[in-house]
DNA sequence: GAGGCCCGGTGACCCACATCACAAGCACCC
DNA sequence: GGGTGCTTGTGATGTGGGTCACCGGGCCTC
């Protein structure tokens, strides 16, 4: 008996064990139960869209588990990425606290698993429990932060390569000290180039430079990176 | 009998004038009571740097008076500015909340009185007052918005002339329904530059082009719109 | 196996804008 | 007055990369 995506459904916050403690949800025990009442557990298929940019805010979703594409779309169709969620983020929080209309496109990339919080429900939460609230506003700086990041690489940059150089260097930062860093992510050029606001072709070519020099090489869905050195001279002068 | 900068000092936060209720500091009796014990009261000149982008926290500045340029610089000295904070905002709250660097640069651009109170004693008041917590959530939820709005603008517009309508549009987006809007605005033609990521130049070419077509006039430090609907045209197609 | 569909790869073209360079306007202050 | 320092205005030049156009390869479905 399995869930429909492959994966069991976790229904109780409680004995959870996908949470860590960098999650929001990573509550004391009143707050935990008090989330755990509210939220409605559900499950999403790849691709599945959970809210669009200009409606009003229904609530929060707090991703458990998988990938979430958050972006943004201009009038002429042209997409861009603004972040992948990964576990542990609350999505939608900025509209639902605020009470504007969701600024943002949130589209499952994967499968997920997602706890759903109504707006009224979410808002009472947070000022009966100080230490959510307080946690909400961690989630919410560090969302700043990385809106700021892009905003840096959008702005300060002259050059694609340089955005994407310091892309790969982001990605693979998690993996601190190795010499060759390998990483999984399964994003097309297309996607990639929305992420740092190019074209698809650029995309190619530059990739298709990296390859040439030896600096990276993106095969199927592994990021190896063979010179970090070349790469950080290209972000920074 | 006055201060060094030319406006009284308001010392008593219980009793200021200042206020209005979108100040985040617009709140209840003991919240309120609590904030004027911590904080520390000062004026600036203009010019003057409250921090510096990589700066570990000291705490947050609540602007009272005057406006204050929040911006990022690269590696080459290349400028971003972020955005022009406007009375009642709070500086520095997500490096304060989060507990990492600074990542942008404040600097006074007129003079301003703040209140600065430190990074403990701010966590401390979030923790113990609710809605002040939830206050702060609600202006870090603001500040991701403009952030979002600015990748928006430098992301997915192709052109100068199309920034520089949305931000005239932004501009004057707070007086409403005039037939010639007018806004006093005391930037240079660099700075609109660091604004929309562009450069000087071409701000320059393209305000001589609005002017010829009759779409918008800079003339000292006043803004004066000629024709709208030119400009929403520019932006969305 | 044939036909779609999406992704990756590459060449050709061209234009918006960064950059450089210089001049003119304006303020402020010895 | 005539420095010194900003800001604005404008021409000349070069180029990064967006856009279009096309092709091949992998994968799925019928």
């Amino acid at each position: 008996m399995g869930s429909p995506y492959g994966f069991e459904l976790v229904e109780n916050c409680l004995i959870c064990k996908l949470r860590n403690d960098s999650f929001f949800c990573s509550l004391p025990k009143t707050a935990l139960e008090a989330f755990d009442k509210m939220k409605y557990t559900a499950s999403y298929p790849a691709g599945a869209v959970l809210f669009v940019e200009g409606q009003a805010p229904r609530g929060i979703y707090m991703l458990c588990k998988g990938r979430v594409k958050l972006s943004t779309t201009s009038a002429e169709g042209k997409t861009l990425i603004l972040k992948i969620a990964q576990p542990g983020e609350v999505l939608g929080m900025h509209a639902t606290v605020s009470g504007t209309p969701y600024e943002i496109t949130a589209e499952t990339g994967q499968p997920c698993q997602l706890n759903f919080v109504k707006r009224d429900d979410f808002l009472n939460f947070l000022q009966k429990h100080g230490d959510a609230c307080l946690k909400a506003a961690q989630h919410l700086s560090k969302d700043c932060q990385s809106a700021y990041q892009q905003i840096r690489s959008l702005g300060l940059s002259h050059s694609a390569p340089e955005r994407l150089a310091r892309l790969l260097l982001e990605w693979t930062s998690a993996s601190p000290e190795q010499v060759e860093p390998r990483v999984k992510l399964a994003l097309t050029h297309e996607e990639i180039a929305q992420i740092i606001g190019t074209s698809r072709e650029t995309v190619t070519r530059v990739l298709a430079d990296f390859r040439k020099r030896q600096i990276a090489v993106l095969k199927g869905s592994t990021l190896t990176v063979r010179n970090k050195a070349v790469l950080e001279k290209l972000v920074g002068a």
